[in-house]
DNA sequence: TATGAATGAGATTTCATTCAT
DNA sequence: AATGAATGAAATCTCATTCAT
């Protein structure tokens, strides 16, 4: 038993009924194991929950950061940026979700630490977005709302997304990153060909879509 | 004491910690009542959050039917849709973020009411972006992803805007427009003056800002 | 359904098995309560410990206080202190066993309260021994070693004091004191007569002998 | 690893936090074993406590049975007891605090063994009272009031003595023995010439005294 | 000799809910 | 309208113990 199917288990749950709603026996059975044996593998519920959100939030920001670093200027870094969010939130659709509305779940110590890893995250963004403003190649009405805008439609990937929906992910991508474009008015919508966008990875805890 | 008092406590409570983990008990404290009064107001937990619910979205339904029906062609429709939903986003924050995520906690029976009442809510601006297209009014890479992004976008202001913000709510809502008709590669970026900006009520489930 | 009821249960729960080794489900039995239920008049295992030790302690004290007030010299005082501890011992035998060796099992915030008022009520001893050894009454090899002895003997009767037993406990008493008498090197081996013995009441949470 | 390094543990930690507030998981991290290699040495937790109080009785009676042995008269006989009794419990204060009350915590059968052997001892003490008694050597109001008194006396010293405390442990035996003559109306209150005085043993389950 | 994995039983405590008053 | 008392069910977590390796 690894614990990559417990976390498996443990998103399906949470994604689907919520943290708190999700009962420690229940995962148990899930996973077919007595609900005392979890406890060999994690320490207790919310240490399972802290483990699956900073797994998932940290590889985001190396995602990103990566990902931003083989951009040559701000618009396409942005759009690199745009298309791993949209990549990564489709493709770990349920731990997404789960790392971030069940923060509020933790205490107040795991909390602060989780949250620095998601302001960490964000700032890649912000950053990128000061850069490209500060050298005139976005234009908009408040960078701030912008950036929430942007970050806040990716997220919501997650709800919809289906691997076998009618759009494929590079053409959500291409998507994505054309609504951004326009949101900051740059001129070319498509700085990224399609064999340049980021390949999302599926990371550990994120079940089978089934699930 | 009243219904809505009892709502609102429900409703800050519930934003907070989320449905499952707040006790009625909790509640009852925190309208100063003791938890089996609380019964002569409400039916019980599921009860109280089916009301906040139904109302919640009954007053999205009839105020973006009514805001919509002011608007003349199909882009001033829309605009106008925009700016009621973050209006109503940002002037009911914690309502609409209880109603948009706790439906999971209810019964079956209950979710299909509420779901069914959501769909209506939705098809509202689906259907404008149908007629809008049709008129070639709008521009777009593919139609379901953008209302889908621009209704995230719009919901997700309920996690920032703050009353006493940099931004006042109008500018928020005209930027977002701006952000709409860009997407859909209309024109002329702002169809509606501040004037004609709808203007959103506070309904009875949602708290004060500082609770 | 009253407290007192509640401790006597736990008390005799407790003196028997040990706090650690007595479940909260077995107190409910032994009262005719649902486990639930209990959580509704102590506030939980560790309250309902500290209520039991908290009020045999300051009967203890109390009662010591005011008996040896009734003395006129160390001597007698001492008489009557002896006499009162091994009372109160024998009468509530359960009670003060538990509120002696289960003090280990309170949080060190409860566990420090506790002996705090415990070191009280030996103080009163101590003092009078002082006292007394000050004006030449008493004689021993080391004062700190007599009244250790002493109280430890006395206590000791919890062991095994039998209200239809050999001895009554009047004997009892006066047997103690002359002990105590020919340990401090008192000539009068009886200072007290049989009526002036204090006479010990039952405190709420000791439960019926047959317990 | 041996079997008195495990007991000594156990002791530390049963006469601390209680036999049943202790875990075996507990005892194995202190002794640096996996709670399964426990297993391996002690039968399990009850096997283990037997194990502790058999040998620590047998070393009572042995001990004291040796001890009076070498006394002449049954004052002497006495005086030696209490201070074997005194002297084994300050040398041995954890494992004779066990001994005495987590009796309770054995099965019936193992319970009904240990309480032979402690009967054992005690009739060590009544036996040389009786003999006294008879010989008109001793004078007390009550013969089993003393020899209770007696031993809880010399038991509480496993509450208070410190080797390195204002008393040393010769010092407090023969106060003890001291005492004890007065309670019985002997003359010569010091029998025992200080090199008379038995010296006690540590026994294997006994832990160092900082633990 | 030593251990990680596993488990059934049971620990304390909280829950939503009902009901007599 | 309001509440204290009561409860069955379920929550999280710990326990002593076994067993294959």
């Amino acid at each position: 038993m690894e614990l990559g199917t417990v976390q498996q288990a443990a998103v399906s749950c949470f994604a689907q009924r919520g943290f708190a709603a999700t009962g420690i026996r229940e995962l148990g059975t899930a996973v077919g194991l007595n609900s005392a044996t979890l406890y060999h593998y994690v320490g207790g519920k919310e240490e399972l929950l802290v483990g699956i959100i900073k797994n998932c939030l940290n590889s985001m920001i190396d995602g990103a950061s990566q990902t931003a670093a083989a951009g040559a200027d701000p618009t396409r870094k942005l759009a690199l940026l745009v298309a791993f969010h949209v990549g990564f939130t489709a493709t770990n659709p349920k731990t997404s979700r789960v790392a971030e509305h069940e923060m509020r779940a933790l205490s107040t110590e795991n909390a602060a630490q989780m949250q620095a890893l998601r302001d960490s995250y964000e700032q890649l963004f912000a950053r990128v977005l000061q850069d490209g403003t500060a050298q005139g190649a976005f234009s908009t009405g408040d960078l701030g709302i912008a950036r929430l805008a942007m970050m806040e439609m990716g997220t919501g990937v997650s709800h919809w997304f289906r691997r076998d929906g009618r759009l494929s992910l590079p053409e959500v991508q291409l998507n994505f990153v054309a609504l951004a474009m326009r949101m900051l008015a740059v001129s070319n919508e498509s700085p990224l060909s399609r064999t340049e966008l980021p390949i999302p990875l599926v990371i550990a805890s994120e079940p089978e879509p089934k699930d």
